[in-house]
DNA sequence: AAGACGTGGTA
DNA sequence: TTACCAAGTCT
C-alpha cells in the first residue's frame, strides 16, 4: 500500500524550493538540514504559498545555521514580520543559536535530540528525521490525521482522536524512504485528500480507503465545535514627528506579537482605558479590525502631528528613512495604513 | 490539559 | 461579512 504512495509521489511530487524531487533523493542527493528546519518551522499552521517568499528571503539572508545564529534577534523579527506566530521566530534563533553553540553547527539527526531543540515539537522533529535524515519516523500533521481518519473511516472527532490517528500513522510507515513517504502522505493530502471535495476518483489510495466506500471522506476527520471568539477594543496611537520619523515600540518578549514592533496603544479589553503615549492634541481618524486566533480586535487609530523636541514616555522615534511598514505585523501595518491617509494625503 | 498564539485565502 | 482552514508548539 505504501507502495502505491511513493509509486504516486514519483510522479506527483510538488516542486517546492526546500524539496529534493524523488529521482534525485533516490540517487543519492540528501536534502541541507538547516532548510528542511527552516521550511518546517515555517510551515506550522502555514501555507504553502504564504511562506516561499520567506523561505526564499530567509536563505538568501542566512544561508546557514551560522549566519542565522549570528543574526541581531531585531532582523529576524523584522524578516520574519508578516508570517504570524511571532514565537516561531524567537524560537528559530535560539534554536539557531543552540545548534552552533551545543551541537557544533550540526542539527541532531534523530527526532529525540531534535525534540530538545527549541521550536521543535513530534511533528517537527520527525518530520526534520524522516525527511533530512530518512529516518523511520512517523509525521503526523493535519494533513496526515485527515488521511489516516478517511483510509480508517474514524469518526472520533479531534483532538480525541489524536493518539488513535498516530497509531495508525505509524503501523503504515515503511522502512523504505520514509522520507520521502513522510512527503507523500502529507502532499496526498494538500492535493487530494483536501478538506473539502477530495479527489477519491484519481486518488492512490481510493481502493483501501474506507470512508471513501462509506461515502465518508469529505465529512471526515469530525472536528469538536470551536469556541465563539469574543471582540476586545483598544486604541493605537500613531503619532509622526515634524521631521518625519514615528513613534515606535518594540512589544514585550512574552505573549501576542511578543519581540514585533508596532505603535504604543491601549491594553486590549472589553472597555480599554486610553493611553496615550505623550500629551498631544490626538484625533480618532478611524477603526481597524483585525482577527487573531481566539479574538477579534477592533483598534480606534489616533494619530498626532508632533514637535521636534517631543519627548514620549513610552516608545522611541524612527526616522522615515529606516522605517518600512513591512517589518511591522499585520495588525499593525492596518493601523498604519489608516493612519497614513489621515497625516498624509496623497 | 486546555488555551494562547497570526495570517491570508477560500466558500 | 463571517467562518473555516493550513506542514504545531509552548505553558
Amino acid at each position: 500500500m505504501c507502495r502505491d504512495l511513493l509509486d504516486w509521489y514519483d510522479v506527483h511530487a510538488r516542486q517546492l524550493p526546500w524539496r529534493v524531487p524523488p529521482a534525485a533523493r533516490r540517487a543519492g542527493v540528501r536534502p541541507d538540514p538547516y532548510r528542511v528546519w527552516l521550511s518546517e518551522v515555517m510551515l506550522q499552521q502555514t501555507t504553502v504559498p504564504a511562506v516561499k517568499g520567506y523561505f526564499r528571503r530567509f536563505t538568501e539572508t542566512w544561508p546557514t545555521v551560522e549566519a542565522l545564529a549570528a543574526a541581531e534577534d531585531g532582523a529576524v523579527m523584522e524578516a520574519w514580520a508578516g508570517l504570524g506566530y511571532y514565537a516561531r521566530a524567537r524560537n528559530l534563533l535560539k534554536c539557531a543559536r543552540a545548534v552552533v553553540a551545543e551541537h557544533g553547527g550540526r542539527f541532531p539527526e534523530t527526532a529525540e535530540g531534535l525534540r530538545e531543540l527549541p521550536g521543535i515539537g513530534p511533528y517537527t522533529s520527525a518530520a526534520i528525521a524522516a525527511i533530512a535524515y530518512d529516518a523511520p519516523a512517523t509525521v503526523v500533521d493535519g494533513n496526515v490525521e485527515r488521511v489516516m481518519a478517511r483510509l480508517h473511516d474514524v469518526h472520533t472527532p479531534l483532538p480525541a482522536a489524536k493518539g488513535e490517528l498516530t497509531a495508525l500513522a505509524a503501523a503504515l510507515t515503511p522502512e523504505a524512504r520514509p522520507g520521502d513517504y513522510a512527503q507523500a502522505v502529507m502532499d496526498l493530502g494538500a492535493t487530494i485528500c483536501t478538506p473539502r471535495r477530495p479527489a477519491c476518483g484519481i486518488c492512490p489510495w481510493r481502493t483501501p480507503c474506507a470512508a471513501r466506500a462509506a461515502g465518508t471522506a469529505p465529512e471526515l476527520p469530525a472536528k469538536a465545535p470551536k469556541a465563539v471568539k469574543p471582540v476586545r477594543l483598544g486604541h493605537a496611537y500613531v503619532a509622526r514627528r515634524a521631521d518625519g520619523a514615528w513613534l515606535l515600540e518594540r512589544r514585550p518578549d512574552k505573549g501576542l506579537l511578543g519581540g514585533m514592533l508596532g505603535w504604543p496603544g491601549s491594553d486590549w479589553s472589553a472597555a480599554p482605558a486610553p493611553a496615550p503615549p505623550l500629551a498631544a492634541d490626538w484625533r480618532t481618524v478611524g477603526e481597524a479590525r483585525h482577527t487573531f486566533t481566539h479574538f477579534h480586535l477592533r483598534l480606534a487609530v489616533e494619530v498626532a502631528e508632533l514637535p521636534e523636541g517631543a519627548v514620549p514616555a513610552r516608545g522611541s522615534f524612527v526616522p522615515v528613512a529606516d522605517f518600512r511598514p513591512a517589518a511591522l505585523p499585520t495588525v499593525m501595518r492596518k493601523v498604519f495604513d489608516i493612519a497614513r491617509s489621515a497625516l498624509l494625503p496623497d
